[in-house]
DNA sequence: TTGTAAGCGTTATCAG
DNA sequence: CTGATAACGCTTACAA
């Protein structure tokens, strides 16, 4: 039923071997003896079984990359990204969804590191390599990102808003905000953490106080951003810093119901993980994430290490960018 | 280096085909002997290689989900979804992006239907099935999905938004809006033509004029949904329909920032594709995509295709339905 | 209840 | 420049 190789040598009049050569252009092969390989080709429609080359090769050309959630924008634009830098090597992306969920993460990846893919980028749900260290084969290619991993061995690359974040401080304060909160994402995700952290640094930095009354957790999923926006304002917070691109847009409307106009009656810090979308474009401050240099420095990193072997594990941190609104009030 | 079967053969001091056999729960083994496999593998830190796997049984487990973008929610979602459905028996899923361009979604078709999955599920980029039919195997398992192709003998899963349609614009109709604009999707997808279609049907069903003035397309990628809403209110609509998720929060930031109010000076029946990110949740008419439902009989689809023969390809068209909007004005 | 060995479809090493 | 054939690591008759 299904056509091999030999099928085509034979129709073509030629060894298995040289239908190989001619398909991956890997010795030299008349032209005359190329054109009736590929004809036969053709003419059968075949196509090389992947499963075999893998077999024989011990190699893929498959890259898997593990996130916590496929419908998080921030991660399906890392995730384009990724897979551009990646198809100009002939290289693919599997991705797959870990639903924050660390025991499905675990189970990808004993899946695809036992000869599926040739290396693996992931976003861990792990807050330990302990827990993952059983179920990495040694010197598999990895490329960590987005969460810290205490004592991860592998290429880490991570970004930071520190700065970012001490910018917009700053603007807010100068317009003379005084009750400044913050709406924090999933609690037990080091973004989280570092994003609050630096939250807490530009006030201690611009010598504002931190008030921790006026922090509120919420997580992108459910609507609870509503319900953080409504204390906050009850507590006569003037500005809001919103700590992710999915709670953004739930803050803006929020606020359109209780008739708050943002960039007039509220000042809004908000992260923005994409390019498009631009619902908040100009009322808000932003904090920019460098998604396609993220992507860049994660594709290459991982052909690096599949390529070579003596590529050093870094850790490595980018840093977002803050773009003041557009509006003047 | 790599540890193979036969080393955990050697090392419970039973047969490879023990070995297997334990594995995958395939004969009847003492329970004695399963002991010293498992703690063999333990030991050893063994797990198989897929490919080799794969090249035998000439199954893979996986099943292939080639989509336009992942970085628009309805994909994204329909994609968690159809996960959910395979992981209950055990199936994996490989997502890759065909970024709208034929020849990558082609490129990809003809690399995973080689031994790499059991099944394919699309929303192709092709208009006619003619364009792909040289790269698909002959009874290859394959569920098509969200656009509508000519000629196409395959399982094909539609989503209709006619009744919804007219259940949204005869409210709107009801309170008074006689000029209506509508902006239109990305042209050339089967979606955006069925979707303009059902707002005619439904202004011709319901005794109103369709009035070609007042179409606008855009596409979601862009914030051309600014210009066009500018567009519409120029021509003194009242009313606007917006015919897809990604537009839609353009669409409101737009008309926040003229100062109009939606929901009091302008009516919007919007398009919903998700369960979260709920900026519009009150204000607006919607119209509501069965994405779980969706997922669900993609998801079953496939598996039946994968596990028996005898299954005719049927067009399944599910409908959207209709979710006014919670505030009255 | 267990073992032996053939074979899945390639690639790559020889030899010619 | 081309061909024959062993080997990749597993599953699965068939034998014991």
């Amino acid at each position: 039923m299904t056509i091999r190789i030999s099928d085509v040598a034979a129709r073509a009049a030629v060894s298995t071997a040289t239908v190989s050569h001619v398909i991956n252009n890997t010795r030299k092969v008349t032209e005359e003896t190329k054109e009736k390989v590929w004809q036969a080709i053709q003419e059968l429609g075949y196509s090389p079984n992947v499963s075999a080359r893998n077999l024989k090769t011990g190699r893929t050309r498959m890259i898997g990359l593990i996130i916590p959630d496929i419908s998080n924008l921030f991660f399906a634009m890392v995730a384009r990204q990724i897979e551009n830098i990646l198809g100009k090597q002939d290289y693919n992306l599997i991705i797959m969804n870990s639903d924050e969920n660390l025991s499905k993460e675990i189970s990808h990846i004993q899946h695809i590191t036992s000869g599926l893919v040739d290396g693996l980028i992931i976003a861990s749900a792990a807050q330990d390599y302990a827990q993952l260290d059983n179920h990495i084969p040694a010197n598999f290619p990895c490329v960590f990102f987005d969460r810290r991993l205490i004592g991860n061995p592998h290429e880490s690359v991570l970004v930071s808003s520190d700065v970012a974040m001490q910018q917009g401080v700053s603007a807010l304060l100068s317009r003379g905000h005084k009750r400044i909160g913050y709406i924090a994402g999933l609690q037990g995700i080091s973004t989280t953490e570092d994003r609050l952290q630096s939250f807490k640094n530009a006030l201690q930095n611009l010598d504002a106080e931190f008030d921790p009354r006026l922090v509120q957790y919420g997580n992108s999923i459910d609507s609870t951003t509503f319900a953080s926006i409504g204390a906050l304002i009850k507590e006569k917070c003037t500005a809001i810093v919103v700590s992710n691109n999915l709670m953004s847009a739930q803050a803006v409307y929020k606020l359109a119901s209780m008739g708050l106009k943002v960039g007039e009656d509220v000042d809004l810090l908000t992260y923005k993980d994409y390019e498009y979308y631009s619902y908040d474009l100009t009322q808000c401050d932003m904090i920019v994430q460098p998604i396609n240099q993220l992507g860049g420095i994660i594709g290459n990193g991982i052909l690096d290490r599949i390529q070579r072997d003596d590529v050093m594990a870094r850790e490595i941190v980018l840093v977002s960018s803050f773009q003041p609104r557009l509006l003047n009030p």
